[in-house]
DNA sequence: AGAAACTTTGCAAGTCGGTTGCAGAGAAAA
DNA sequence: TTTTCTCTGCAACCGACTTGCAAAGTTTCT
């Protein structure tokens, strides 16, 4: 069980360290995006940027992705298993304007794009926003 | 001329003043979406919170749309003439990583996007980044 | 026209998320 | 064990956005 966990660090090339693990495992339990806040206030005795630098590390090792929703908190979401973050692996991401939370909508990936010739695609920031489920009564 | 700037503004219930008559016409001249900061470069004598609150104005009254491109500061971009900002009217914009501009991709809007059951899309904000024709060489 | 009421503008200050420098703690290598 | 490198915590900073307030400008009413 841990061992998965600092496993799948290790992978990653990302030494696991006490925090590392507590933060990939907090991760692991969301099925939504979470904002570094969020994740301060479930540690309450880590430090910001310790837990900021934390995700650093996970994003530029490709263990998680951001999103940026429109509010000012930047998201966090563990990326696939197998998920090299490039335009293949792009998925949409939903965000609801009433509870705030913010979903990756990994079930269908993002379209082929007609883009202006000479135009290169390397990545995307996709955020759809509207009423989640839940909010949409 | 003049006038059909200030028809544009009436159009959208917005009382013409001489600031936002530039304001407009400023961004009437851009091919690319405009930052805060670039346009108050461009009007050295105005204010920021002025500019500021003219933007928000316009974007309320719909004349402008907002993009966030992932660089922290948001882009501005006249909407088309007879936009609404409904889901219809939502397009891609691309960011270029190089010359850090965004633009339109007015020429296609964005496709029907399967949600999860129940969910409901209000709005949009699509980013492509890469390199643009000018970066990608 | 003049007074009252409302809107817009400019200045200053504040807010908030993200970011960085630095020193101490901890882990790995020699 | 000593040295070296990495990680963590604290404090302070940064920059874009946002807001309060008063002055300037407009509009409305009498």
């Amino acid at each position: 069980m841990k061992d998965q966990i600092e496993n799948r660090l290790v992978q990653r090339d990302i030494k696991p360290t006490a925090m590392r693990i507590l933060v990939l495992q907090f991760l692991m339990r969301q099925d939504k995006a979470v904002s570094l806040q969020s994740i301060e206030d479930a540690f309450n005795e880590a430090d910001k940027s310790t837990l900021y630098r934390t995700l650093k590390t996970f994003e530029k090792n490709k263990l998680v992705h951001t999103i940026d929703d429109g509010t000012k908190q930047m998201k966090y979401a563990l990326c696939l298993e197998r998920c090299k973050c490039e335009t293949v692996d792009q998925h949409y991401h939903f965000h609801c304007s009433k509870c705030q939370n913010t979903f990756c909508l990994t079930n269908q990936n993002i379209p082929q794009i007609e883009l202006p010739k000479n135009f290169k695609m390397q990545q995307a920031n996709m955020v759809i926003k509207g009423l989640c489920e839940n909010c949409n009564l």
